[in-house]
DNA sequence: ACTACACTTCGCCATGTGACGAAACAACCA
DNA sequence: TGGTTGTTTCGTCACATGGCGAAGTGTAGT
């Protein structure tokens, strides 16, 4: 039951569902997905992480980069499922149309270049981050 | 994209999958649900709320009782898949197991009588419900 | 060894969530 | 009409979650 819970949960997040289509297509690093989704890298190491603890995608190293990709064989027997369950969904979602375009745009991008950019020279404009208010004016009067 | 999340979400909490796992058996009114769960009434009929939002449960009047129900045709056209992914998993989870006999029990009781029992009266102990701590001691000094 | 760099972990903050009880609502019954 | 009763709504509380930046980790390259 854990196990269903934990990658209901995941896919359950806008976000990590993002990442999940974008993961349709192939590996990806890390940075690749960070250009994509516009968020900051912590943000999209810890969507990552969860995805994993859920058996939905797998890590290896590559070089000085590490990539993510969809699980062939998951630990988790309810990951295949809802992988499958996914790939038929939101293939019209304006979202994941227009991060498959941006990843496009991302994969022309040599992976040192990429990096080093610094995500508001990233081809496309990232999209709207939905970042909560940073204070509510604590020092009033 | 907003109706695949809410599904998800709504699956991804293990109150609310024990609730669907129930209702593949068949409708049932809340009062019934609520026994079987050991939750206050107000906390099933949120639950019940959040599917039917989702759109993966549909409610009716039966009289004095309100009857939920597993969607034959959803507003939501992520719910059938979700659904159906869910009937075919979590059969040998031990929750699942429990309820469904405690759920036999239950069926046996009619409704007039069920719905006027203290919750600690019905046929079996109510399994152990995790409550948050019910307070933390902020009257200190 | 040191630097550079890709990624992760940690600490923080604002908001979301799931639990409860009390009170409101809605349908049946007298 | 008023009472009984099944269900929902409201208000509250503890904890979970998702975002960020800063600091830590580990590998590649000089």
């Amino acid at each position: 039951m854990r196990d269903f819970e934990l990658a209901m949960k995941a896919v359950g997040d806008p976000t990590r569902t993002r990442i999940l289509k974008l993961l349709e297509d192939g590996g990806l690093c890390v940075c690749q997905v960070q250009a994509v989704l516009g968020l900051a890298p912590s943000t999209v190491s810890k969507h990552l992480t969860i995805l994993k603890l859920a058996g939905l995608v797998q890590d290896r190293r590559a070089g000085k980069w590490i990539e993510y990709a969809l699980t062939g064989e998951s630990r988790n027997p309810h990951a295949k499922p809802v992988l499958d369950l996914l790939h038929g969904a939101l293939e019209r979602a304006p979202a994941v149309i227009a991060d498959r375009k941006r990843l496009r745009e991302i994969k022309m991008i040599p992976l040192t270049e990429l990096c080093a950019l610094p995500a508001s020279k990233v081809p496309m404009p990232a999209p709207p981050i939905h970042r909560r208010q940073p204070r509510k004016d604590r020092s009033h009067g």
